[in-house]
DNA sequence: GAGTGGTCTAGACCACGGT
DNA sequence: CCGTGGTCTAGACCACTCC
């Protein structure tokens, strides 16, 4: 392992070595070395590859552990985390019935429509291309308990997911896609949530009046290397749902 | 350090050593043996006193770290953590302007009134009080960037902070207040989100139509041992705000 | 029984802050 | 200069999983 940045003198730019052999096990996840599911090298033969303590590594892993990136289980080794649906709802799927969590079910959506439209400037500056790039515009609706909660736009760009026009259908859980085809990993993301009122649009798409009220949540998901990859913009019905924020 | 739990056999009810020392760091919190602000014995002395190691210490104290329980200065100490204005902002107040966040300052706010009553059926249940036990609630409008922007309404138990007929104002801040006169420390807190329509009072309250949409916010706030001290329902104007969330 | 992650220990050196 | 937290190492024992 590199530990040169260690040095005295200059500590500008020094990085802790635990947070080196972070970053080299995340470049495996990025260039494709490790594959969601995977058993990944155990501690000890990570520190012998990285020349580097247990514990060092020990460090490293429980930090990715800690981000969704891995998971651990004792007696078997650690993995490279997939993107099954109970993950998925669990990380960022905030919106919950006001009685029971009903937490189980991965949304059931209805695909409205979907083609390639140039981006507007927010687009542009959300997804950091170019203003009138090329993107895929989808529109789907989202059905919870069985009615419809949640018009849904989601907006990508053409570049970073090539051959998309061949898909013939768009599953519910559309990073399980983004990962099995183009080897995206959605890391992290972004939302910011508004009080808006419902629009003759949505008000066809959800069967609710236009002057209702709605959840606007809208959400810049990024990949391993923190770039945004897809910007998704919901309107959502809370007459019988909450978005559930814990703090800290 | 009790060790008996680790014993082989029945690992039910089984815990770390390290969390067994945070329950007991935890204590000293609770009971007030360490104030807010103090500065806390270093990891060697905690050591020695709890006999275990320095190491199992230090895990003990980062957790609590994570949790904003403790903020360790390298070179100074570790010190209990404050209810100072720009930490309480950053870990419980999540409302930003859309384009420039000036999250610096902490939001004024104007005092409508506030009376004891008895406590409604849905506020007994978050608080874990008894329905119709008496409870102050107290409202108020806070201003951002000069404009009203959020309709409070604030509801405590009158049995967990006596004396408050006492006061002759209500702080900006209102979790400085519950620790400095209460010893009262808001550790956490769970918030759920709506959209809702404006009413006649909020209207009145914030200079809007009534009919805008309105983010509603509705927050338990815990104290260091989970339990709810304060319910809070905030009502939001989010023309030029968002409600900004992290995921994870 | 062999291998894994989970925990605990002991000791070392470093950078930082105050004396 | 000393004491602090921040990092790194090495080694030990445990519980769990699979063979």
């Amino acid at each position: 392992m590199d530990q040169t940045l260690q040095d005295t003198d200059t500590n500008i730019g020094f990085k802790p070595l635990y947070a080196q052999v972070k970053d080299q096990l995340i470049r495996r996840l990025v260039n494709g070395t490790w594959q969601p599911g995977m058993n990944i090298p155990s501690e000890q033969e990570l520190a012998r590859q990285l020349s580097v303590s247990q514990g060092t590594v020990r460090k490293a892993l429980d930090a990715m552990t800690a981000e969704n990136l891995l998971v651990r289980r004792q007696g078997r080794g650690t993995f490279v985390a997939e993107p099954e649906d109970s993950r998925i709802l669990f990380q960022f799927f905030r919106l919950t019935a006001d009685d029971g969590p009903d937490n189980d079910a991965f949304p059931q959506s209805r695909l409205l429509r979907w083609s390639q439209e140039s981006a507007t400037e927010v687009e542009a500056e959300a997804l950091a291309i170019k203003s009138k790039s090329p993107v895929w515009r989808i529109e789907r609706v989202r059905q919870i308990g069985g009615s419809s909660t949640i018009a849904e736009t989601i907006c990508i760009p053409t570049i970073t997911y090539p051959g998309f026009e061949d898909l013939t259908e768009i599953p519910n859980n559309i990073y399980q896609l983004y990962s099995s085809r183009w080897g995206i990993t959605i890391a992290k993301a972004d939302e910011q949530l508004k009080a808006i009122l419902c629009d003759a649009g949505d008000s066809a798409t959800l069967g609710c009046d236009v002057g209702e009220p709605l959840l606007l949540i809208t959400r810049i998901a990024r990949d391993l290397e923190s770039n945004p990859v897809e910007l998704r913009c919901s309107r959502c019905l809370t007459n019988d749902m909450h978005y559930a924020v814990n703090l800290p």
